[in-house]
RNA sequence: GGAGUCUUAGCUCAAUUGGUUAGAGCGCCGCCCUGUCACGGCGGAGGUUGCGGGUUCGAGCCCCGUAGACUCCGCCA
């Protein structure tokens, strides 16, 4: 047996027993006689010490002693001397007089400091084993666990199954980029890794499953950002017999359960509910932060007649006028205001129109087109006072309002509106629409995914191909202006999802090569069905209020998709290849 | 593929307007120190200022290029 106890088990009752701690010293303080030392393992800190009228040899070998040395020592449970009690520690009022040292293993000098944030990422996870020694990291995976934990244990009181799906899986497709595995035992064909279990889920619910859910490993090979990895996990659900709001009530009981477990916190339910226009129409987005204000305001009827040619052109040609007030950023810097144009710019806008209030004065180029009428609209709509900056966008409905959007959230940045918020703002967004015409392609492409079941009311609109105005029976649940989840309910019917695949362009032929085992399950008997997978990266992200999913991560990659621990991916040998029928197209410099 | 920010000692950072030998704290090495808890004191080692080029009497600083990191856009059914 390494230890008797961890280093946060001895306290004030066991003075004068013998004890035996194993672990890292965490920091050590040599005064030349006596020597302390705090050792440190998951649990906790224990101060050691070490006395040379106790035990001269000990005491001389704990000079050579450095930070992060792993060491086991034996000694005797004593209170320390009176005053020198450290209420910062949970161990703080005894301490452990060392009568033997056993020295585990040595570090080395360290390649960056544990008791000091580090700013240089790329040392942090090249060192990544080293890092997850530091108290941010083992607190983000221990409430990662909580969070799987809670899941799991909700779920099971639900009635769900928790059931593995393959990982070698074929590839489809529509959606995200697959990564994909080559075959060796059928040479020139590939598995694909899963972007995310959706046929397998939907073929249990076809298997009398009825309610399955995963902690399931998805792939995507798509670029990366602060809330994406091609690796990541989701918790993935699906039940039968369902309506949304069968789901909405889940989910909601689900998260209750992980914000308990991991946070101890209550959170109010049922989430607030958005249709899609209103989050996009309200808050420019949709995924709305709604733990501020500044909402979009329509002033498209007020500029009907405008004599701002611009506002005027638009609404003509059948765009909208909006505005946001930015409360007190009149005094916005030459900068800023070239930012926010660049912002406008980048998602469509032809140019940015403002306004400031400032000394009672509207001040503005444009401000001279302006009627009395149109200025108490803006007026009364922005609640306007001295000191506000508005914001306008004219264009088609959805450009206008991303504009806006995107300059809200940056808006509330500057003003570090959220900074110090300690809000759980949850809330669902509904009525997704089904489909959106990629214009590059010219073809009609799922939102949701090909399986999501259009709304009840609007399957007239897909005999009258109109295809743009139909709803989707998909929802997303959103946490503080991040997507933490979506779903909807699919299509069980194998003609209507037939349908649906020739709306999105896919041949009758391609139809029966990658998708014919679903269309065949679904002649046997499908039950109607639905669900919602939520990203536990971001999740568990949001829960330790962390800005990035590689910081509740074991084992992260950075921006170029490599593991600079590992040095993933790498060259393999040729005969790897030869073995699985591949050539590089080019030879490597 | 595009935009922005950044890159100075092992780590975190500094270096006036372009001006002498690029500094500090932590860490490391050595010596001292018997009640500290971020212990303290004295001394020492450690630098091609990411890389390449240019402007200049002189470049860490200005210009051009390039590499890398991060953030965002595109992309992510």
């Amino acid at each position: 047996m390494y230890r008797t106890h961890h280093c946060n088990a001895l306290r004030a009752a066991n003075i004068h027993e013998q004890a035996t701690l194993a672990g890292w010293i965490n920091s050590r303080r040599d005064h030349g006689g006596v020597i302390f030392i705090d050792l440190r393992d998951r649990a906790g800190l224990t101060q050691i010490v070490f006395r040379p009228e106790e035990n001269a040899e000990v005491a001389a070998q704990s000079h050579h002693l450095r930070d992060e040395d792993v060491i086991q020592v034996e000694g005797r449970v004593a209170a320390r001397l009176t005053g020198t009690e450290n209420p910062k520690l949970e161990t703080g009022e005894i301490e452990l007089v060392v009568s033997r040292l056993t020295i585990l293993n040595r570090a080395e000098p360290l390649p960056f400091p544990l008791d000091a944030e580090v700013a240089n990422e790329d040392l942090r996870l090249t060192y990544r084993y080293f890092d997850l020694r530091r108290p941010r990291l083992s607190r983000n995976l221990r409430l990662r666990h909580r969070v799987a934990k809670a899941t799991r244990d909700y779920l099971d009181g639900q009635g769900f199954l928790e059931i593995e799906t393959p990982i070698l899986s074929k590839s489809t497709p529509e959606g995200a980029r697959d990564f994909l595995v080559p075959s060796r035992l059928t040479n020139g064909k590939f598995y694909a890794l899963p972007q995310a279990p959706q046929q397998y889920k939907q073929l249990l619910m076809v298997g009398g499953i009825e309610k399955y859910f995963q902690i399931a490993k998805c792939f995507r090979d798509e670029d990366l950002r602060a809330d994406r990895q091609p690796e990541f996990t989701q918790i993935d659900i699906e039940e039968s017999f369902v309506r949304p709001d069968d789901i909405y009530a889940l989910a909601e009981g689900m998260l209750a359960a992980i914000f308990k477990a991991s946070r101890g916190i209550d959170i109010p339910a049922p989430f607030p509910r958005l249709t899609y226009r209103e989050a996009v129409g309200t808050f420019g987005s949709d995924k709305p932060d709604r733990r501020f204000a500044m909402k979009l305001a329509d002033f498209t009827d007020d500029f009907r007649a405008s004599s701002f040619k611009v506002f005027r052109s638009t609404i003509d040609s059948g765009g909208v006028v909006t505005a946001i007030n930015a409360k007190g950023f009149a005094g916005i810097t030459i900068g800023q205001v070239d930012e926010m144009a660049a912002i406008a710019k980048n998602f469509g806008a032809k140019g940015l129109a403002f306004i400031k209030i400032e000394n009672g004065e509207w001040k503005s180029p444009i401000v001279k087109f302006f009627t009395d009428a149109e200025k108490s609209a803006l007026q009364e709509k922005l609640a306007l006072e001295e000191g506000d900056l508005i914001f306008f966008a004219a264009d088609k409905w959805d450009v206008a309002c991303e504009v806006l959007g995107r300059l809200r959230l940056r808006v509330a940045e500057i003003q570090g509106l959220t900074k110090s918020s300690e809000e759980l703002d949850f809330l669902w967004v509904t009525d997704f629409p089904l489909l959106q015409f990629d214009s590059a392609e010219q073809k009609w492409n799922a939102v949701h995914h090909p399986f999501t079941r259009p709304h009840a009311d609007d399957l007239a609109l897909l005999e009258e191909k109109r295809f743009g105005e139909m709803r989707a029976e998909a929802y997303d649940v959103v946490l503080n202006g991040v997507e933490i989840g979506g779903g909807s309910i699919r299509i069980h019917e194998p003609d209507l999802q037939a349908k649906m695949f020739a709306v999105l362009g896919i041949s009758e032929e391609q139809q029966q090569t990658q998708f014919g085992h679903l269309l065949r399950a679904f002649r046997l008997g499908a039950p109607p069905h639905g669900g919602i997978a939520f990203g536990l990266d971001r999740l568990v992200m949001l829960i330790c209020g962390e800005q990035s999913i590689r910081e509740v991560m074991a084992f992260p990659k950075n921006n170029r998709g490599q593991d600079l621990m590992s040095q993933s991916p790498s060259e393999v040998d040729f005969r790897q290849l030869r073995d699985l029928g591949l050539k590089l197209a080019e030879e490597k410099k």
